[in-house]
DNA sequence: TCCGGAATCA
DNA sequence: TGATTCCGGA
């Protein structure tokens, strides 16, 4: 059971990592868990406003745009910020001041426009907040995909289930014209994630783990640069794993050479999936649009290359050296460079990382 | 109201 | 490092 610290410190009720159709891991509520300081962030600090009931006369969010939030009362928010800092000469210019830092990391930025308005990125947030101990988690029983999708996924199972976080994860379809135009459009994940540049085709999620995370990230490709910022990370290794979608088609394409042992035919292909090596595509499904202002339309995972997913065997029940896939994965049953897809009950039925 | 530089603190 | 404090400017 997971619970969270109230604002005073004291262990509250458990909470339900939801908010306006987001799923946010445990650790986001967990003030002692804010990497790289002991201290409570402000950030965590305004999640937590957010969180509560009670102080939505204060802070709220903002209805029908997605991460973005409304600072009611500002003298107030300064207030139980000063006081949860210890600091009593804490003003709203003091603490939009910490706000604006958050600018130049991503975390936040300003809607402009909108008086005391701020929207958060959470693909940004929950990077940089991902504690590294809860990066590559070799007990986490899930199909992680990705080293942002190894940050521990701990969502409430509704999340996972739920319309909006699918619309989240999903895109409409994409024809081959384009797929093949941003195969060759594709730029490197040194320039995508570097800070600051807003013109970055791909977010990285893991370019916070610096250049040898790499080969595993989990990018999001938008058509205009201004990432999907709900796509949740958290969820996709749930999705990844557990196949409960209706329409099924979220599984990491693969390309393999020779054919994998345990199938003696290759899976079928699954309705609606495009894939190209090294790449996901997940069309004919809601627009992901909805869930946010922009016409950000595309998801793509450039994440894992072939030889990483296919890894030495290794023990049942762990995950493989890469982190991520054990060689149980071989038994799906694939073709090399094709847009063959694992079957999903055959992906169900081998894979041995499943929850109970 | 908002921004960001600069110095400073813990 | 992540604020806090102060401040000039838009």
């Amino acid at each position: 059971m997971h619970h969270n610290r109230s604002l005073e410190g004291s262990v509250t009720a458990p909470v339900k990592y939801w908010i306006s159709g987001l799923a946010f891991p445990d650790w986001a509520y967990k003030t002692e868990s804010s990497p790289g300081s002991r201290q409570i962030q402000l950030w965590h600090f305004i999640l937590e406003l957010l969180q509560k009931e009670e102080f939505r006369h204060v802070i709220a969010w903002q209805q029908g745009e997605y991460g973005e939030f409304v600072i009611k009362d500002p003298d107030e928010v300064a207030r139980l910020w000063g006081r949860r800092k210890c600091k009593p000469q804490m003003n709203y210019d003091k603490l939009s001041r910490a706000l604006r830092y958050y600018y130049s990391k991503r975390i936040l930025h300003k809607t402009k426009g909108k008086r005391f308005t701020y929207k958060f990125n959470f693909s940004e947030l929950t990077v940089a907040s991902c504690p590294p101990w809860k990066v590559w988690a070799p007990s986490a029983p899930h199909l992680l995909v990705g080293s942002a999708a190894l940050c521990q996924p701990a969502l409430v199972p509704v999340a996972v289930q739920s319309e909006p976080l699918h619309s989240m994860l999903y895109t409409h379809r994409a024809t081959e014209a384009q797929l093949a135009r941003e195969r060759t459009s594709w730029e490197p994940l040194e320039t995508s994630g570097e800070k600051g540049n807003r013109n970055f085709k791909g977010e990285c999620f893991g370019s916070a783990l610096g250049p040898g995370w790499r080969g595993s990230c989990c990018c999001f490709l938008t058509l205009q640069g201004d990432l999907p910022s709900f796509a949740s990370f958290a969820a996709v290794p749930r999705l990844c794993c557990d196949l409960t979608l209706p329409s099924g088609p979220i599984l990491p394409p693969f390309s393999s050479e020779q054919p994998l042992s345990g199938s003696s035919k290759p899976g079928p292909r699954l309705p609606g999936l495009l894939c190209m090596p090294g790449t996901w595509h997940f069309p004919e499904l809601p627009l992901l649009a909805r869930l946010r202002q922009g016409p950000s339309d595309r998801l793509q995972c450039p994440f894992l290359r072939p030889e990483e997913l296919l890894v030495n065997p290794g023990p049942k029940g762990h995950l493989g050296s890469n982190g991520g896939l054990s060689s149980e994965i071989q038994g799906l049953g694939l073709g090399k460079g094709t847009s063959m897809s694992p079957n999903p009950e055959t992906l169900r039925a081998t894979w041995p990382l499943d929850p109970p």
